[in-house]
Order: C-alpha cells, then sequence, then structure tokens
DNA sequence: TTGTACGCGTTATCAT
DNA sequence: ATGATAACGCGTACAA
C-alpha cells in the first residue's frame, strides 16, 4: 500500500518521469496517458507531499496567522467570515491553509512560523500599530500579504478597506439628519481600525464645525464597552452616537434602552461591519458593510500574484465600503 | 543565506550528522555543541522541513476538519472556541495545524485532505448522523480523532460529552420547579447533538410521566428557529420551553417576550453550551455548560495519544457537563 | 514522446 | 562521540 512512483512505473511498464509527468501535466503520448491514469485510480496512489515539496520548492501551503485577543476572537464573527473568505479562494486553487492563533506570544509564534520553512508564503492580520509579528514576517524572505495596514507598510502589500473615508461617510450621514451632538465610542485604541474610524469621524465633525469635547469615549470593540460609553456620552448630552463596530452599537443600544431613551428619535445610533445580526436588531442597524469575507478572498488572490510574479512589487488592495442606513438613524431628522 | 546542514557542518568543522545531533537532541561531546549551537544561532539557520518530514516520517502538522454549514460556522462562537482549544493544546507539542473548512464537497475535502500526505493525524468535527468525510477518514490510515460522535464510531477515537444525560438533567430541573408543560425546542436534525438532546428530553419526560405531544418542534441551533419554535411551544401551551442550544433560545426569548410573557415566571427558559452571552441575557440563562474549549484541547490531546502509542486501540473521553442554573429557570416554582 | 540520472536537505544506521 | 553513507520520494534538466 506504500505506493511510490517506481512501484507505479513497474505496474505501468513506463519510467517513472513518464508516471510523474501524467501526474504534473506534462508531455505524455494519449494512450500512456490513460493506461498511467487507470493504474493510478486503480492504485488510489497519492503522493508523498514531502517529497515533491523537497523536489519542487513549492509545498501548496500558506500559512494564516490571526494573533488576535481570544476575547476578541470568540464574540466576534469577523474572523470566522475572514478566515471563511481566506479558505474559499485558498481551495479554488487547491491550496491548504495552515493557522496560528493567538496562544503563544508573538516572538514565538513567529519563530514556529519560520521554522516551519514549507511555506509558499503568508497572510497575517495586521490590526496593531505596533506589531512585531507583522514586522517580522515582513522583514523575512517569506512572500506575505496584510489584512489591514499601519502607515508605515506602504511597501508591504496588502489588502484593507479606508477605514478613514467610511467613518467620515457614517459621521457626515449623522450630521446630514440633523444630529449635533455626535458622540463617538472607539474601537480598542492601539488598532489601525479603532484609530482610522476616529480619525474620520473627527475630520467629518471638523467640517461640518461641530465640537467634539467630551463626545469621544474608548472602547474596546466589544459590547460591554459599549454598554459603558453610551452612558457616558448620554450624559454629555449626545444625539447620536457612532459606534466603532456592530458589537459595540449593540452593547450601546442596550444601555440607551435602560434610560428609556428612544433610538432614533432620541439618540440615533451607528455601527461599523454590518455582521448578520445588525440587521435584525431592534430597530435595525446602520452601518458601515465591508465585505469581510471578500477581504479574506482577496488577500488569498493577492498572495497567489505575489506567488506567481515575483519581482512584479507589493500589491495594494483598497476594498469598497458601503453605507447602509437602517431604521437607527432614520426617521429623526431634526434640522436642514 | 539558503543554509543547509552541510554548509553549518563546514563552518563548524564537523560533519553533517553532528549538527543534526545537536538541533535534534542526540549525544554530542558538550564542548561541539556549545560551538555548533553558537553557529546555529549565529546563522540564524532554519532546518527545511520538508527534507525532515521527507527523512523522518513525521510532519509536525495535524489537520483540523470543520467541515460546516457557514450559517452555523458564522454565528455560532462555539467553533472559535473549539479552534481555540485545539490550537492551544498544539502550540504546546509544537505542532502546526492544517485548517479545512466546509468550502468543497465532503468528497472533495477528504480527497484534498488525503492528497496532503505529510499530516501526522487529524481531528475532524463529527456531528451529523451520516457523513462520508468522517467515514472515509476513519477508514484511511491517518490516525483520526472525532469531536462528538455517531453511535457507529465505537470502534474510533473520540472526545465528547454526554448530551443524553445532559439534556436529561436540564429537563428534570424544569420537573423539579414544577413545570409540566415543557416544550423542546430541537438543534438540527440529524446532527448527533440534537437527537442526543432530544432522546434525553425524551427521557426525562417519560420518567416524570409528562405528556410530550405537540411539545417537540424542529429547530436548526440558530436564533431564528428559537423564535418561531417558541412561538409555536406558547400556543401549545407551555409553561417551559429547554431550547436546543443557546442561540435558539436567545431567539425563544425574543419571541417569548413579544408575545407579552415573562421568563421565567410565565415560562422558564432553558438552553445548552453556556456561550458568553447566556450569562449576559435578561433574564440571565439556566444553560448546560460544556467546556468547549477544553473539548478541543482534549481532541489535540487524544490525537498525541494515538500517535505516541499505536496499537492502543481507539480511545474515548467523555468529558463532563455542567448544569448552570440562573433566572431564567429561578424564582418560578409552582409544585413541590 | 520517453528514459536516465542527478539533486532536493534531512534522518538514521552502521562503522569507527 | 563522531563521520560516512544509504535511504526518503519526487521533479526535472538532459539525453535519446
Amino acid at each position: 500500500m506504500a505506493q511510490t512512483l517506481d512501484d507505479l512505473a513497474a505496474l505501468s511498464g513506463v519510467s517513472r518521469a513518464t508516471v510523474s509527468r501524467v501526474i504534473n501535466g506534462g508531455p505524455v503520448a494519449e494512450g500512456t496517458r490513460r493506461r498511467v491514469l487507470d493504474i493510478l485510480h486503480r492504485t488510489g496512489y497519492r503522493p508523498n507531499a514531502a517529497a515533491r515539496t523537497l523536489a519542487s520548492g513549492r509545498s501548496g501551503v500558506v500559512g494564516v496567522v490571526m494573533h488576535i485577543d481570544p476575547h476578541l476572537l470568540f464574540q466576534d464573527p469577523y474572523f470566522s467570515q475572514l478566515l471563511q473568505g481566506m479558505s474559499d479562494a485558498l481551495s479554488e486553487r487547491a491550496t491548504a491553509m495552515m493557522l496560528w492563533l493567538g496562544n503563544r506570544s508573538k516572538e514565538e509564534t513567529l519563530d514556529h512560523i519560520l521554522w516551519m520553512s514549507l511555506l509558499d508564503g503568508v497572510i497575517v492580520t495586521a490590526y496593531r500599530l505596533e506589531d512585531p509579528l507583522v514586522d517580522g514576517l515582513l522583514t523575512s524572505s517569506l512572500p506575505t500579504v496584510l489584512v489591514g495596514h499601519r502607515r508605515a507598510d506602504r511597501s508591504a502589500s496588502y489588502v484593507d478597506v479606508d477605514n478613514v473615508d467610511a467613518a467620515d461617510a457614517i459621521t457626515s450621514h449623522l450630521v446630514a439628519i440633523g444630529r449635533r451632538r455626535i458622540g463617538h465610542i472607539t474601537g480598542l485604541r492601539g488598532t489601525v481600525a479603532a484609530e482610522d474610524r476616529l480619525a474620520g469621524y473627527l475630520r467629518a465633525m471638523k467640517r461640518a464645525a461641530l465640537p467634539v469635547d467630551e463626545l469621544v469615549v474608548d472602547g474596546d470593540f466589544n459590547q460591554p464597552s459599549g454598554a459603558a460609553g453610551a452612558l457616558s456620552l448620554l450624559d454629555q448630552g449626545a444625539d447620536a452616537v457612532f459606534a466603532g463596530n456592530d458589537a459595540t452599537a449593540q452593547g450601546a443600544l442596550e444601555a440607551i434602552r435602560g434610560r428609556g431613551l428612544r433610538v432614533p428619535d432620541d439618540v440615533a445610533l451607528a455601527g461599523f461591519d454590518d455582521l448578520e445580526f445588525a440587521a435584525r436588531l431592534d430597530p435595525p442597524l446602520t452601518t458601515v458593510r465591508q465585505g469581510v469575507r471578500q477581504q479574506g478572498m482577496e488577500a488569498a488572490r493577492t498572495l497567489f500574484q505575489l506567488l506567481e510574479e515575483p519581482g512584479e512589487g507589493p500589491r495594494r488592495v483598497i476594498l469598497p465600503t458601503e453605507l447602509v442606513i437602517r431604521q437607527s438613524t432614520a426617521g429623526g431628522v431634526v434640522g436642514g
């Protein structure tokens, strides 16, 4: 049962090289090809991946690194969807996925990944402004694609959305429906998404000449921080809340309700991500749709391009976002 | 920079075999060991995983297969936690994880996994009563551990909880607080968990000599099915609902509220899983805690045992569950 | 179109 | 304790 190319060659009455060509699509006479293929199927032959990798230099395996705080990884479907998207695109090309999560330190994880020298390339989430793991991968010779990016990653390949623009758009929407005391519950400070969304919010507020003092409170992308943040903002007389993501918005919604206030009549509410539950909230949540799954797919495809055309320089993909306006910001127009 | 053992041997003034021994912990004189180690660190040498696998027959990589409907995989933190648990236990032993999700058919996935012949073993979720993917892996020569198991898997190695007993316990609890019209919203039919929990429910009801006619409705482990199921059960005059999992219970809770009924006063409610949000519901949800993360860790450890002691026969691990009683079934004692 | 032969980088066995 | 040397199974120039 321990089949090798030599065994099959003997059975087929051809050389090992010919069997190899049949498998890998080299030039083979139609007759022999069929004969060999028949034997291949009959014996259920499976090539030895290690030998193949050793000889060819390609493994058909890419690494995916999601070194995330478990509290985020558990709670937020974001990561499941990202993973699913990558898995989709990888399986289209019969490429396997090796996964690292955040259960060791970044340094240990980096060592382990580089040690696993059979990877063709790696996709890594780059959410934090400082990240030795991302730095280490970019420095290594391993072809690398980031999901998200830091300002300093201009020379790297990445897939991202324009968080600044999207946050600006949703804030401007709140302005457009007449809100003036628009608060923002940030995401986890130190992450690119949180800082950029905050920047977009500030940009829109400044353009509208609206005050932001006391109207920014720190959250952490999780539901409880949304509740706490909302209470604080209500004390500041907020008539609208832009939460750092949908989970935060959900927490805010509960807190606002707990105060006996109505959404959107008393307080308009917006989130970010458009995860599935956003549309099912009561009222349905206005938010920014970023195709998370698509980001995952795009990251994988970008990596494929990198592998196929080396020396082409870095590839940067900014995926579009979409403002999804629902009840949580509708019907509450006060001003113009 | 393309270091090989031979390069290092030349640098160290010893043979390739000695360098290999230093790396793998063979018998080497202390002096030479230090000298070689020094060179190893100085050069940042990384062994070639493919060559190593080819020569040794072991790869240090295990496969994890979670061939789940995307709608479940996305929604339910269950899978993230399971994955996290596996990743934890694997990384303890410096073992890498290759992941397959459900984006191809089970047959294609099976082929792809077996084709990836470098795996030392595989962990696969076995949730459905019929599963060609699980069957195929068990039939293959690949050491396999199931998470969950079918009745027919008695000769396989698996990690599971006793769903029947746990469902019996929670149903009995509802009986004990005096409920008589106890309804059950099942999980997705055709899955082991759903069928076993149903069996446990039926067993407890029978022992209590309570009627079950019209009191069982089919759900699918997702929130909307919980809402629909609850409405149907309320029409049957249910005074208690045991939902197939926490997500289903959450849906049921909203529906019950929507009818203007109170939990637990009018209707007691129980779930299954004890996911993080269960304790944060209003009222907090009575449920069954199954250490999902621990199941993942245990599965990985079981696989390690299999790999270390072949021929030891299958290993079966039934992890304990815990009935977690919270407000959703408290304070509503009617009878004895 | 097909076969020969070398190389991929290790591990592991057998001498020494 | 150390050094040759033979596998490990496959890809691929090169030759035929």
